[in-house]
Formats: structure tokens, sequence, C-alpha cells
RNA sequence: GCGGGUGUAGCUCAGUUGGUUAGAGCACCAGUUUGUGGUACUGGGGGUCGCGGGUUCGAAACCCGUCACUCGCCCCA
């Protein structure tokens, strides 16, 4: 038996009308907010990766598709979307024409072991708002993603979380208040949070260990290390979610895997997709530009999981429902082609089956959920005319070849 | 990478303590109607029982391995 490699999957018509029903809602709600859509390539020299994620993330150490080229050049796949995106701003020096307001979507890959809406190769579509340091631009993307799970009909399906990460003054003092923290109580920790506490301290805040719990309980708390800047940037984001209306939750416990973030950090998070609650995240990024080796660049932005939005809408869109058009011995037979060309290059959806007897033909109509049949036989041919069906109320009609366009689209 | 569950037709599943050519419903194709679909009736095609070993006179069933899916951990969108 053929099988595509572990973690992929192929994508059927079925699943493209579906995945292209949501990038449709995407693009209509980025082009209200004035964002273009840019396109990475899928691969990248691996250190456009290493650098901007940090040598400690999962993603770097574990979970990336690497190999090298012809020349010895080390290539990732790309596991997320934001460091190409920088990458390009960078290359193409669009860090003079600020700001930059991107979206965009397209294939990610992650060496994990699949699960429920976790697969190897995933897809994602994401925006960045590149070159704002304003908290207005935190808002502006936050409400972009609110309004895209409200076009899609899950507003009640998804909670918003947010938190903070401050400033650099902010964060370090923090590191450091944690780890002193965690230092007393480090036999007591998980062995994950052991690793964590040297890694990654802010980590330990979200592990899901009950071990953890009381150590997490009374660690020392963000809100009391933030800069005052820092503390004004992120009321002024709240206060802006407030007056659109977007709920929120406050998550003093929400960090982020990836080293880039700073200040706002947000999730859109849902129960009914198992292990995997997240469906929409990001934050801020201020320091990835420099990370790369770009200049100073302030950015802000968030990506979704395609096939985790799909699996919270209940239906999509019936696609526009087709005619069909059914000759009836040879003669008509020719003629059909040359109708069912002029129909659809005056923009009639036509699908029909090109064999078999009438009967068949019908059949096929109704199982494809043509709209009417177009019946084309010796008689109608003699008078310019063809038999319309209509396939729901099962009633017919003789059209002439010359009314035929303008009485199907009716 | 770690632990649990599952794997029989395109789909959902039967298959009795191991015992003839492995079944059903739905779906598909054709006919009942030589110019009419959806309902009904009749017939037909379709299965390396995930894969590989082992036990046995005999394995879809029992044992081992492996792969895939799935649930959780980890991580993340």
């Amino acid at each position: 038996m053929l099988k595509p490699f572990r973690g992929t999957y192929d994508q059927l018509p079925a699943i493209t009308d579906r995945l292209d029903y949501i990038t449709g809602k995407m693009k209509h709600v980025a082009r209200l907010y004035g964002f273009g859509k840019i396109s990475t390539p899928i691969f990248e020299y691996l250190n456009v990766f290493t650098h901007s994620l940090g040598d400690t993330s999962d993603i770097v150490t574990k979970e990336m598709f690497t190999f090298e080229d012809r020349h010895g050049d080390r290539i990732a796949l790309r596991p997320e979307g934001t460091a190409g995106v920088m990458r390009a701003m960078i290359t193409n020096k669009l860090t003079q024409d600020l700001p930059q307001k991107l979206f965009y979507y397209g294939p990610m890959f992650r060496y994990e072991r699949p699960q429920k809406g976790r697969s190897r190769q995933f897809h994602q579509l994401g925006t960045e708002l590149i070159g704002d340091p304003s908290p207005q631009a935190d808002i502006e993307v936050i409400a972009m993603g609110w309004d895209l799970l409200c076009a899609l009909g899950l507003k009640d399906k998804v909670v918003l979380e947010i938190n903070t990460l401050g400033d650099t003054a902010s964060r370090d003092n923090y590191r450091k208040a944690l780890v002193d923290h965690f230092k007393q109580h480090v036999g007591d920790l998980s062995d994950e949070s052991q690793i964590r506490l040297e890694k990654n301290p802010l980590r330990i805040l979200d592990s899901k260990s009950e071990q953890d719990q009381p150590f997490i309980q009374t660690a020392p708390q963000m809100k009391d290390h933030l800069t005052d800047s820092a503390r004004a940037f992120f009321d002024e984001v709240l206060a802006g979610l407030e007056s659109l209306k977007i709920p929120y939750k406050l998550n003093s416990r929400l960090v982020r895997g990836l080293d880039y973030y700073c200040h706002t950090a947000f999730e859109f998070t849902s129960t009914h997709l198992g292990a995997q609650g997240t469906v929409l995240a990001g934050g801020r990024y201020d320091s990835l530009s420099e990370i790369m080796g770009g200049p100073a660049l302030p950015g802000v932005g968030w990506a979704a999981g395609l096939e985790r939005i799909d699996l919270l809408l209940d239906q999509t869109p019936e696609p526009a429902r087709p005619i069909s058009l059914i000759p009836i011995g040879p003669e008509a037979e020719k003629e059909s082609i040359k109708l069912a060309h002029i129909l659809r290059q005056n923009d009639i959806a036509l699908n029909s089956k090109n064999r078999g007897n009438l009967k068949s033909r019908m059949k096929y109509a109704n199982k494809i959920n043509s709209r009417a049949a177009i019946l084309m036989g010796e008689d109608e041919l003699k008078n310019q005319s063809v038999v319309v069906k209509d396939l729901d109320t099962g009633t017919q009609e003789t059209v002439p070849l010359s009314n035929l366009t303008t009485y199907l689209k009716k």
C-alpha cells in the first residue's frame, strides 16, 4: 500500500474547498485592514531559523526538517512564517518603506509526532505589522484576528488570552526573580521543569504537571517586575481591546516558546481541539530584526493553524451548483460540445457526464447536485431549441437556443 | 522522543471457544423503463483481514515485531 510520509496528507477537493474558504475569509479581512499578501520560499538557509527562533527552542533543537544541498549549504523547511517574512523585509529593503502590513498562508513543516490538529506538514495563515512600535498596532492586529474568527463563525468557540512579557529590562528582572524562586524548589520540580529552569524558565509557568503547581502558584508575577513604560504599553493595549468590545482573559502564565517575543503575547484558544488548544497566536517581536542582522525594527503579528480552524468549522458553504447538458443521439452529441463551450464562455458553470444513456447521465446530474439539466435531442435540434428541466421541482420547459443564456441566468 | 488504545470493502462496522470459497448496511456500476434523475426492486464490481514473522492439521481471531492512525505527555498554530 502506498502511503504518504508520516504526518502528511493529500488535500482532496473536499478539503481544498474548506481550506480555500478559510483563506478566502482571510483575504477579505486582510483587505479591510490594508494588508497585502506575501509569499516567501518554503525553505531557507538554516540560520534564518536558528538565529531567529533561539537555540534552545524545541522547534530548532528537534523539530526542523533540515538537509544539505549539493554545495553543502544547510537548508531547512520552514517551521513557521515570521522568520522568512522578516528575512524578506531585510532582503528587499522594505525596511525603508514602513510600516509594512503583510499577510501570508502556506505549508509549514515540523518533525513532530502527529496528533489531532498536529501534523508534520501543516498550514498556517498569519499576519505581520512591521515598523509600528505603538500599542495601536497590537490592537489592530489582534482585532484583525478576532474579525477573522468572527467571519468564520467561531466567535463563541474561542477565548482570547493575553499577557505581557514586558520590554527587555522587565523580562531580565522577571527572569532573575523566577530563577531565584524556582531554584529553592529545584528538587521538587518535575523533570521537564528542571530542564526548563536552565533553558527557558518562563515556560515553567505553563507546565501542566501537578507536581509543579504549588511552586507556580507562589511564583513571582510579571506585573510586579514591569518597567513603567512596559506597564503603560500593556494598559493601552487592554484599553483598546475594551473599547472595541473584544473580550479577553488575562493569563499571567501565558508565555511564548520563541525567543523573539516581547510585550504583548496572546492566544485564541479552544477546548474543541484535544491536547492542542491554540487556534491563533502571536505577539510583539521588537528584537527579531536585529537578531537576524537587520536594523532595529518593531513588529507584531500572529499565525493560525488552518487545519485547526477547519476542525472548528461546523460547515462550509456549498459550492455554486452547475448545470448539466445531456444530448440524446449522435447528432446532438456533436452539437452539445459546441453548446457547452458557448455557455461556459458566457459564465455558466456546466458539468456533465460525457457518455452513457440518458438515464445514467441524468443520474450523474443529480449526483453532482446540478440545479438543472438541458436536454437536447433530434426534435430540439430541428427547432433550434432545448428542453431545460429544473432538477429541484422536476418541471421542464422548451427554450429557444437564442434565449438560453438569458434563461439560465435568470 | 515517552505512555495508553485501535487497525476487516471507498465509508460505518459484524465475524460466536481458532474450522469450508470472509459478511452486512451505505456508497459505486448496470438493469427493471431504446427521450428523463432523486424513491422502489433486481443484479454486479470491489477485500494482500495494516505489514512481516511465529504457534497450529488449520489464523481475520492466539504470540512477537513493525507501520499507521488515535488519545495523553512534551511542544506548538
